[in-house]
DNA sequence: ATTATATAGTTTCAAATGGAACAAAAATTA
DNA sequence: TAATTTTTGTTCCATTTGAAACTATATAAT
């Protein structure tokens, strides 16, 4: 007997994943959008750069999932705030490193306390030993996600 | 003694969550984008009405997350593509109420399958009871995660 | 050395998105 | 019933985003 395909997108991964990702980032937004001035891709690069000084457009595109024309973006409009340094290297005339200046090592650490507290919250009370499991779940996801991508892009050639 | 604080993004939810939620999104409208010409937006219009013939645009974008102007716009797209049908109600006369045509029922059809497939390799080989326990705590992130944005809400009042 | 190719980053242009103002039809109040 | 307020949906405008073309430097090949 045939089963009839139904398709609850209350109930669709897919779907849950993009809600819960949308509200959490605009929960977090609301952290820094007002009081520093910040857009979300302009926030992910002060953190990347608060924990790693010096690195380059690239390599920053590289770490948060970001084109480089967003990268681009959120550099100038970074530097016009003053909250990052651009340097040319001189081993590559076609690389800067970027560094936060004072004032954004201020943003990064009056924002990251803030941002700790609110996963924590979005956690809950969760046991350690259970959020090992969801860290796992999780894990496993993206990594079936990037296989059943590269299938998809190898099938299309 | 005092604890660093510090935030790698990649270990961070929020962040972890994008990123899975734009792959997994991706991953999926490269199922009916090429091949039917129809967006992210228009696809949750066409999976809502697939379910639930009949709903207006009120009703679509408080079940889809969307708002009002996203909601015009696709349904304006999905009308000329000849996948929805648009027909006033006599009770209200704002209101009017829509339906998949022959060929947006189709759509639904082809695509509601591979879709379900996909969720189906992303879960992987979760156990039934592993996966009841997933849907748990994403179910009680979701709802903590609103609680904390009302309580925004009301603390900028 | 010269040419060709690859990489880093920017600019440009078109499409997508979001918010505010708007028009039309209910619903509510006086 | 007339005036006011709400609700539904659209339009308009400004901002954001993405893809492709482009510049400049570096690397590889001849």
């Amino acid at each position: 007997m045939e089963q009839k395909l139904s398709l609850q997108l209350q109930d669709f991964l897919p779907y849950r994943l993009s809600v819960l990702s949308n509200n959490v980032s605009s929960l977090l937004a609301s952290l820094y959008t007002e009081k520093f001035g910040i857009s979300i891709p302009e926030w992910r690069m002060v953190a990347v750069l608060g924990e790693e000084p010096g690195l380059t457009s690239t390599q920053i595109a590289s770490r948060v999932a970001m084109d480089k024309v967003a990268v681009t973006r959120a550099v100038q409009s970074l530097i016009e705030k003053r909250l990052v340094r651009r340097s040319s290297s001189q081993a590559d005339g076609r690389v800067s490193h970027l560094n936060l200046t004072k004032a954004g090592r201020q943003v990064y650490d009056e924002v990251v306390p803030m941002a700790l507290a609110i996963e924590h919250k979005v956690w809950g009370t969760l046991a350690p030993a259970e959020k090992d499991y969801w860290d796992d779940m999780l894990s496993k996801m993206e990594s079936r996600v990037s296989t059943l991508r590269e299938e998809l892009l190898e099938f299309n050639k």
